[in-house]
DNA sequence: GTGAAAGCGCTAACAG
DNA sequence: CTGTTAGCGCTTTCAC
């Protein structure tokens, strides 16, 4: 329970005999202030076990010391990786860490934003579910860091997805493979957009036929509907929007008795925990996730310093690579 | 970024020419002014989008709305649903959450609790690595609620390990086993304890016999040696001390040729992601992780209020479940 | 029913 | 180098 009354600066300084604000630029700024001094208001301060409120701090200067980190989904072990590696950054720095998770709506976005506007520094957006436009505009007034998304002008960290998909197009075609079909995630994610250009892309580069199904939910259930969808369109590959897609397709598939990659090859993205040990083990699109949480948290830390104008453009773009493991195959036939 | 000036209660009371104290009534205590005033007053801090600052409202009040949950791993997919169910109860109340991983160590426990002290409402604390001494006295100071773990006298919510325990030992008995291998967690973990003390005492009463081995790091790497030890006992059935630990023995099981549940049965604790499509798929006991998520939050807003003494003895029992796949069998022989 | 004023705990001028 | 003073934005007596 918190005591009733916790001891304040002015507890110190009394006891001291000094003046509050020597207390204050002793512990905040030690260099101005006579070297006993300090020693010994140090040493009261220890002695009585003060320690500063937050609150005070943050009220009278403006700097809270937190971020916010904004999430679509917790139930996607996709994030994971991003919220520990921002958590962890966040921490390092002494920087207090919240985490809100908005349920896949843009409007929940905008909603804790408003809330936590003045509690925090900044703001993660975590796979923004929010249109170019509104997050743009939120920039004026909220110090933003983007992940996994990225929008004219605003700092962000973000996982490559389109050499990545490239690469999975031509593992596709090197095992000769002339169709496939990307199963499509939100489609107001952005990364799902970025996808489905490189692919298609890629695609037509090496004669390939794309086409794209969807969007599903990316859960494992939503790979029930999405496998269906893939066997009437007769290709032979099949590239979903995320491991959880991919692991209920596989799961649906082997209920049908379709043979994976003998007849269909399956492939993810993310590399989740677990996409190693289902059966057959995915071939998947692995990045540092941890990394792109890691190095928002820095650019928010960067800019946190700024204050009028908005953050200059720095983006982070992380190294993914293709971890190629048993669900694909050479094409049949 | 921070816009140079917010508007603040006073811009309101300005604007509306009142006085700043009406403006707050307004906000909080709509019955303690004139209904024309209060519309009057609403409609102005509407139209100049006024929003209060929790910082400076904390300040003043000494409650945040807001609380911290501790804990010890987040690379465990097991606090993902206790994460989850936390966030969504705080969430719903309007309550701010924080989020920190404490790496497994007691003093890290500390040292957030001390640093979050003064910024929070209460503090979870999930499957705390801390003695129970010293989050005794803790509570003396902070306002508490435990997840996973029970110390005197405070509230907590935990999911039901020992009943669960005794299926298990059930489970293996009816299945012909007839010796048991209990593969520990880290040596603070509180449940850990309880199950292997669950455990124990149901294999001497169904004539089984039951011993432990590790402590093990409770993660998929840590499966490699205890499923080594294990084999060198020659027991037939192994419980995991959670199902990290459970996969890993199963993957190097399968390495050595040992075949499951052929040989030997496997069983796990908290019915993770990846449980039921790991191959074999595991066997495991299964719990309401979110809801002690949530009851824990509910509990620590109960003793918000209070201010004094310690908070009342609330605890919530959850009850688990055995879920049985495919990893575990007949004995042996 | 409403206003004036004090104060939560801290920091940042401004004097001295 | 150090003390005094004035707020940060809000709530809460205490008067009127």
């Amino acid at each position: 329970m918190n005591s009733p009354k916790r001891t304040t600066i002015y507890d110190v300084a009394r006891e001291a005999g000094v003046a509050a604000s020597t207390v204050s630029r002793a512990l905040r700024n030690p260099r101005r202030v006579n070297a006993a001094t300090r020693e010994h208001v140090l040493g009261v301060a220890e002695r009585l076990g003060y320690r500063p409120s937050p609150l005070a701090t943050a009220l009278q200067s403006g700097r809270t010391a937190t971020v916010a980190m904004l999430v679509p989904d917790i139930t996607n072990p996709h994030f994971f990786g991003t919220i520990r590696g921002a958590e962890r950054r966040a921490s390092a720095a002494g920087i207090t860490f919240i985490l809100s998770y908005t349920e896949e709506s843009a409007d929940n976005e905008l909603t804790q934003i408003e809330r936590l506007a003045r509690s925090v520094d900044g703001f993660l957006l975590a796979s923004s579910r929010m249109s170019d436009e509104t997050i743009w505009e939120l920039a004026e007034e909220h110090n933003l860091a983007l992940v996994n998304r990225e929008v004219r002008g605003l700092p962000s960290a973000v996982v490559d997805s389109r050499v990545g998909s490239r690469q999975i197009v031509e593992h596709l075609a090197s095992l000769g493979h002339e169709s496939m079909v990307y199963l499509s995630g939100p489609h107001q994610s952005w990364v799902a957009g970025e996808r489905w250009h490189a692919l298609h892309d890629s695609a037509r580069n090496l004669g390939i036929r794309a086409t794209r199904l969807g969007p599903f939910p990316p859960k494992v259930v939503g790979g029930g509907a999405a496998a269906d969808a893939v066997l009437v369109t007769g290709a032979t590959a099949v590239v979903a929007h995320n491991d959880l897609l991919a692991i209920g397709v596989l799961r649906r598939l082997a209920e049908r008795g379709v043979a994976v990659p003998g007849q269909v090859s399956v492939v993810g993205y993310d590399d989740i925990f677990g996409a190693d040990f289902c059966v057959p083990s995915l071939t998947t699109l692995a990045g540092p996730q941890d990394e792109a949480g890691r190095s928002a948290v820095e650019l928010l830390l960067e800019n946190r310093s700024r204050s009028t104008a908005r953050a200059p453009d720095r983006r982070v773009m992380l190294p993914s690579h293709l971890v190629i493991r048993e669900s694909t195959g050479p094409a049949p036939g």
